[in-house]
DNA sequence: GAAAATATGGAGACAGTCTCCACTTGTCAA
DNA sequence: TTGACAAGTGGAGACTGTCTCCATATTTTC
């Protein structure tokens, strides 16, 4: 996945640059600039920003990627301290509590999400790979197994490309409750 | 909600051709077609189709604004036939059922409940009133009164925004088993 | 330090959206 | 009927944002 030829000197200052604008202009809400005024007020002409990221989504994905990547980290070693069903309740709870914080991360996430294929949907992957693998560690005893990864992340999906509601968070908690509460074997 | 002013006669007659042809094309997979092709292709000029529908969601809610009526009243008829908790499952088994094999509509919906105001969320606050009614009325007894309607909206959504992943129809499947297994009040 | 490789920027081609208004069609009162 | 007014039409073209292209500049390599 990762480039095998290394980036020029300038090449790869211009791109930090970008991506740290990008992450800069994110944070305050502003989602929907121009690309090229977003080149623009990141100092480097428009041919420079589509080299580095071809679309919208790749900068978002770029931007994000290392909070993608945390929120994986996070559930492996969430494992590792609690028991699986646990650790995937724990998991969920901090995925929506910082989504909720960083509505930028939701938006990409919910793109990222309905991106089946391509590079693109690399943040998408890994996030569901941590589920399922929570997920799959869980269910011998304590979560029913006729419900995938798969249905977990399409109610993450829910939440995402839900996150400028105004009741957004009470919502996604409940959400989050649902799942939880639903994927526990019934009692026999 | 409902217009004062009749329409003319020959405005009447091109709305009902704009939504015939956008119905058709839409059954037929044809999306993201350019606004004023699509006047063409239904023959009439581009200032016409903008008058008649400012936007491409406009659009889309008119061409479903009949099926999510008739979601709404299935809804509304199932209650008075079934226990309010069988009549909500039931009722979001239909609806999945239904997005399935009507991309255009899981596209819709995923739109309109997404847009927070104005009359293009008519459709959106209408299932969300159904729902709410429905699990309003279940509640005693059978469902927990921790989560709302919102919630189960939210997950709604995310069945309608991941329309088009190749495992839609049994992700799908699972989140409504996990909303409907979650909302059943846990046994004292 | 010269050649080769790599990257830059921004002008301008292009594509889609949407407005505007001279003109057409429908309605209704007389 | 008909004439006058209201309502609606269509499509040219202004506008807005996207993206490509390439002469020029910078970095790397030898």
């Amino acid at each position: 996945m990762t480039d095998a030829r290394p980036l020029r000197a300038d090449a790869r200052r211009n791109r930090d640059t970008l991506i740290a604008k990008a992450r800069e202009l994110f944070a305050g809400g502003c989602f929907d600039l121009r690309f090229d005024d977003f080149a623009k007020r990141a100092g480097v002409g428009t041919g420079t920003l589509y080299r580095h990221f071809p679309t919208r989504e790749a900068l978002a994905e770029a931007v994000y990627h290392e909070e993608i990547t945390a929120m994986c980290d996070r559930a492996r070693e969430l494992r590792t301290t609690l028991p699986a069903d646990e650790a995937l309740a724990a998991f969920l709870r901090d995925v929506v509590d910082h989504l909720h914080s960083h509505q930028g991360l939701a938006r990409t996430l919910a793109t990222l999400m309905a991106t089946r294929s391509g590079a693109l949907a690399e943040g998408g992957r890994a996030l569901h790979e941590v589920v399922a693998d929570l997920l799959a560690d869980a269910r011998p005893g304590t979560f029913r197994d006729d419900v995938g990864a798969g249905s977990v992340m399409m109610a993450l999906q829910g939440i995402c490309a839900a996150y400028d509601q105004p009741t957004h968070r009470s919502d996604a908690d409940g959400v989050i409750t649902l799942v939880l509460a639903g994927l526990r074997r019934p009692a026999q």
